[in-house]
DNA sequence: TGATGTATTTGTGTATACAATCTGTTTTGT
DNA sequence: ACAAAACAGATTGTATACACAAATACATCA
C-alpha cells in the first residue's frame, strides 16, 4: 500500500508530473503500450487531462530510466524491456545485492538488525497464513531495509531504481507459496550472517538469494507458455 | 574528444535542454556549486540565456541521476557527490565490470577481439610516449568495447553512466605514469581470459582492475591534501 | 511516368503567462 | 509581550502560445 517508503524522490503522485511519470512507467512496463510506438505528447496530455508540459518533463526522465527512447525534434517511443531484460537486471542486483550485504556487516546498527528480524518474523506469520499482498511487502521492506543498513547513498538508490523496476514481477514469483518459504528462509541466513558479522557470507547469501529468484522466475515464465 | 561515443542518448549537446543538463552536470561534479545550494530556475536560465523550460526538465532528470534534490514547490537542491560516493561507485563498478567480463565471455565476437586489442597496442605506444589525453581516451575506449560486447544493453547502460560520472577523476588518475602501464597490462590479462572464454578468470581481473584504480585514487587523494 | 521541388501538416523545442504553494514577516487581538 | 492570523514576496507547477524542424502529399516539369 504504502509506496512513498521505497521511493527515493519526489517523483511520485505529488504533481502532475509524477503521476503522468508513474502512470507511464506502469503503462509501458505492464505492456500496455507496443514496443517503439509514438508516444506523442499532446494524444497523452489529453488522455490524462493535463497539459503537454507535465508529459514532456515525464518522457524526458523516462528516457534516462531507459523505457524511452527520445529522437530530437522527431518524437518520443516506447523503449520497453524484453526478457533478456529482465533477467539482466536480475543478475545485476545479485551482485549488488551481495554487495549491499557486505557493507551492511560494516554498518548496520543494532537497532537495524532488530527490524529486519521483526520483519522476517512478521513474513513468516504472513507465508503461514498465505497472505501474498503482505509477503510482497514485507519482502520489499526487508530488501530496502538492507538497502539502508548499507549506508551507501549510491548503491541503496541504484537497487531501489532496479527494484521498482521489476516491482510488478515480483508479485508474480513471490505468490509460488514455496518460493515464499524459501525466500524467508534465505532472508533470515543473510539476516544471521550480517549479525555475526560475516562478510563473505553474507555477500554469497544474498547474492545466491536473488539467483534463486531468477530460477524460480524462469519456471514460471515456462509454466505460463 | 568525441564524447558521443559514450553517450546512450540523445541527452547531450543537441537541444537546449541537453545542454543545461550537461552543464549543470559538469558544474555539480567540479564543485562550481556549494552542496545543498539551491538552484533557481530563473536564475540558471538567465546565467545560460535559456528561459525556464530547458532547465527545468534538465533539473529534473538530474534528479532522477542523484545529483539534484528536488522539493516539491520549494526548489531544486545540489545533492554532489561525496568522496565516499566516489569510492562507493569504484566498488560497485569493480563487481559490475567483472559480471560484463563473464558476460563478454560468452558473447564476444572476433571482430570486437581484435578490436580491444588493438585499442590496448595503441595505448602502450601513448603510455610510452606519455600522451596522457590519448591514454584516457583509449581507457574509455577499452571499457566501452566491453561493454558492447557483454551484450547486455541494461549493463552497457549503467556502466557508461558511471563511467561519465567519474569521467572527470579519472583523468587524474591515470596521468600517473606506473599507473597507466599497470593499468594497460591488466587490459591485456582481461582481454586474454576473455579470449581464452575464461569467464572466471576474466570476471575476477576485470574486478580486481578497478579496486587497482580505487586504491589509486586514495593514493592521489592522499598526496593532494 | 518518374523525379523533384514546394506547400501543408504534424509534432516537438522553447518562451512566457498565470495559478498554486510555501516562507517569513508583519499586524492584530488578547 | 506573545500568539495567531493574514499578508507579501518569491519560487515552483502548469498551461498555452509561438517558432522551428521533419515528414508527407501534391503539383509541376522533364
Amino acid at each position: 500500500m504504502d509506496d512513498k517508503v521505497f521511493s527515493k524522490d519526489n517523483t511520485d503522485k505529488y504533481s502532475l508530473r509524477g503521476m503522468v511519470f508513474s502512470r507511464l512507467r506502469e503503462d509501458i512496463l505492464s505492456g500496455k503500450y507496443e514496443v517503439n510506438e509514438e508516444l506523442k505528447e499532446i494524444a497523452i496530455g489529453e488522455e490524462l487531462g493535463v497539459s503537454r508540459t507535465p508529459v514532456r518533463e515525464a518522457l524526458r526522465q523516462l528516457e534516462l530510466e531507459g523505457l524511452v527512447k527520445i529522437i530530437p525534434n522527431k518524437g518520443a517511443y516506447v523503449a520497453g524491456i524484453s526478457n533478456k531484460d529482465i533477467h539482466d537486471i536480475y543478475m545485476i542486483r545479485s551482485y549488488l545485492e551481495g554487495l549491499c550485504a557486505r557493507w551492511a556487516c560494516e554498518n548496520i546498527t543494532e537497532e537495524q538488525l532488530d527490524e529486519i528480524e521483526e520483519v522476517i518474523y512478521l513474513s513468516d506469520f504472513h507465508v503461514k497464513k498465505k497472505h501474498y499482498d503482505q509477503i510482497v511487502e514485507l519482502d520489499s521492506k526487508f530488501h530496502e531495509l538492507l538497502y539502508a543498513a548499507s549506508g551507501s547513498k549510491i548503491l541503496g538508490h541504484l537497487l531501489r531504481d532496479y527494484h521498482q523496476y521489476v516491482h510488478s514481477l515480483r508479485k508474480i514469483t513471490l505468490s509460488e507459496p514455496e518460493r515464499a518459504a524459501n525466500s524467508n528462509a534465505e532472508h533470515q541466513a543473510i539476516l544471521e550472517a550480517i549479525r555475526l558479522r560475516d562478510a563473505d557470507k553474507a555477500e554469497k547469501i544474498a547474492h545466491e538469494h536473488i539467483i534463486q529468484t531468477i530460477s524460480n522466475i524462469h519456471n514460471h515464465k515456462l509454466a505460463e507458455e
